[in-house]
DNA sequence: AAAATCTGCGTAATTTTTACGCACACTAAC
DNA sequence: GTTAGTGTGCGTAAAAATTACGCAGATTTT
């Protein structure tokens, strides 16, 4: 069993990182989960994750376990805390460097043909594996600090969307209400939106406003400086 | 030299730790460095750290090394990011997990009297060993960020202080300038702070009034929900 | 058919932020 | 010793932002 094959002058812990991916539909946030089909914590709902490689960064670990474990090509990946513990791993020593992912829900319904992957709504999660309920806790705290500073929010929703569900991302992240008209305005005034005309414009009707998150806008007011503010 | 101890059936990469130390004082932001005395780097400034043991967590590990190299006993430790690029150290596959400290640097001065550390101001920063200038950058970053969710700047400050050290800390931690006015407003409004009366005030002169920070109205809020706004 | 919801387009009151003024005490330069 | 500069306390007025709503038409749900 014990190959014996890479020995060390002092003992090492084993380096994994687990993926929390957040998605958001209408019924609010969600995080991807995949089922353990062996021990430890066998049939327990866990993180995609695993062994970090020698020739790989944390970073890449972390979207190649993703994508092995879901099938899913996440473009927002962000580190946010690494849990150390010395008894988090039942099998020894292990730390794991955590990530959280953003993905458009909507886009990618069809992603979770990988084995036993399943979404969960954030007020509903089944019990999670090794220290896994405190690593959602974390990034959960994590997502709603980032909300301030960058706008993460249109990593979740698809390219082209209304305001109320803008509103309703926020609103489920941070968990508050807003007044629909002000809320509006802030965002607005923000100057980070473009409206769209995708011709779907039928005169005679109360259709919502779409709009599409202005990238480059953004980068510029980021570069001189600001924050979100909510 | 290589004893062979410890083997394991894959590779496993060294794990260490690092900490960035913050200081405060008259002339702004500082962080204490230690100069490496052995190859790689020797002759570098470094942040103190080292490898973390298999019965220590990562703070833990973080506080001890810190204790070790510079005598410092840091009531704020925080980690803040893990840096896991392939090359980032010549001996071999490191990844460290980063720590940052906040000190009371002014009743602390004479706690550098471990071998070589010493305090640099942060516009004044030597070269510095490994990767050791980004992990300095993303150490501000987080810094930064934080100052406006928590009152950190207590940690940075003597227990007793004056309304102008308070601006001048922030003013240095985000780089901006207050109206001196204003942001004593500001502070005041916001509650956290007590004003001292100890004894040495003086009829008919015009001293600055002293303050400590409140912890306990600071967690009252907190538990509330507030944020910090600059 | 009625009720509830979503949308656009506003407005008014209140609160917060910003930009200053003035006087006095102390310190450093001359 | 006089003068210039800095730090402090105590304000105020204008500008900007936030908050709390109203109304009507279209759509969806009951």
């Amino acid at each position: 069993m014990n190959k014996g094959k890479y020995t060390y002058e002092y003992p090492r812990p084993s380096v994994t990182t687990d993926c929390v991916i957040f998605g958001f539909g209408s019924d609010g946030l969600s995080v991807l989960l995949i089922e353990r089909g062996i021990e430890p914590f066998k049939g327990c709902w866990a993180f995609p994750g695993g062994f970090m490689k020698m020739d790989e960064d944390a970073e890449t670990c972390a979207r190649r376990e993703l994508e092995e474990e879901t099938g899913l090509k996440a473009d927002y990946v962000e580190q946010f805390a690494t849990f150390t513990d010395v008894d988090r791993d039942p099998r020894g020593r292990t730390i794991t460097i955590a990530y959280f992912a953003l993905v458009k829900k909507a886009e990618v319904t069809g992603a979770d043909d990988a084995a036993q992957a399943k979404w969960f709504r954030i007020s509903d999660i089944p019990q999670l594996a090794f220290d896994h309920d405190r690593i959602l806790r974390v990034a959960l705290k994590a997502l709603r600090e980032k909300i301030h500073f960058e706008p993460v929010g249109f990593e979740l929703l698809p390219d082209v969307f209304v305001m109320s569900q803008l509103q309703n991302l926020y609103e489920s992240v941070l968990d508050v209400k807003f007044d629909r008209r002000n809320f509006a305005n802030k965002m607005l005034k923000l100057g980070i939106l473009t409206e769209v005309n995708d011709g779907s414009f039928r005169p005679g009707t109360r259709d919502a406003k779409k709009y599409t998150f202005n990238k480059d806008s953004y980068m510029l007011m980021k570069s001189k400086g600001f924050r979100l503010e909510f």
